[in-house]
DNA sequence: ATTATAGTTCGAGAATTGTCGCACGGTCAA
DNA sequence: TTGACCGTGCGACAATTCTCGAACTATAAT
């Protein structure tokens, strides 16, 4: 009955190393990437190709770390990055991230493109 | 005969993701953070109460993955960070990091001090 | 109400990572 | 040379994490 709901780390609760781990991985790093540059997206845009309880484990897993906010849209579910908060508690961190990812076409830069 | 010597990525080769993930580990990135207040270190001072083999479990990892550099000195080994490789590879990424950590109490800030 | 769709949870298995004892080779002092 | 010390590599085990199918719940359309 209840509307999903979900949880969200406070502020203050978040820490650095789970930040750290969540955005260590490739698949949730591009999924940051593509969260910072298109806003609010659609759950499945962020994974289209990817099992659902794929796409569930890792979008929790950046939720839970306190890196994107995740709300309930009818049947589906919309995500945004958790930017403003992220910078209050460890001020560029999400910015150098991204712009060594963007100069990284090691992992998966552009290939892709 | 030969003296110990270490491989290091160049810093073309050093992944974001990698890194990344060699900082998630609480462990290793308060190795980093000493390394970052103390220059260069013996190897014992980053982890005094250690299995030796678990040291160098973690600052293998540290240094394959770019982040520190691994100087054979005697019988013991002495480790600093790559400061400027980094620097030049992912700018302000670990000036941020350090900020960070620097005010996240919750993990193990201070109260070990 | 029925059907279709989207996300979640649970479980199992594979893969990765962390921990640590132990033996080995290199280094230093006596 | 002998012996103590330090770091490394190996191997095994524990702990985490990743992947993904299947059953379930909620939502929307017919």
């Amino acid at each position: 009955m209840p509307p999903r709901t979900y949880h969200h780390p406070d502020v203050e609760e978040i820490a650095i190393a789970r930040v750290l781990f969540a955005l260590s991985e490739p698949l949730r790093l591009n999924m940051v990437k593509m969260l910072a540059e298109q806003g609010e997206v659609d759950s499945i845009d962020l994974g289209p190709d990817l099992p659902r309880s794929t796409l569930t484990h890792h979008t929790s897993l950046l939720r839970e770390s306190g890196v994107v906010f995740v709300r309930a849209e009818g049947r589906k579910c919309m995500i945004k990055l958790r930017g403003e908060d992220l910078d209050a508690r460890f001020p560029g961190l999400l910015g150098t991230v991204l712009t060594g990812y963007e100069s990284d076409d090691g992992d998966r830069g552009e290939a892709n493109v």
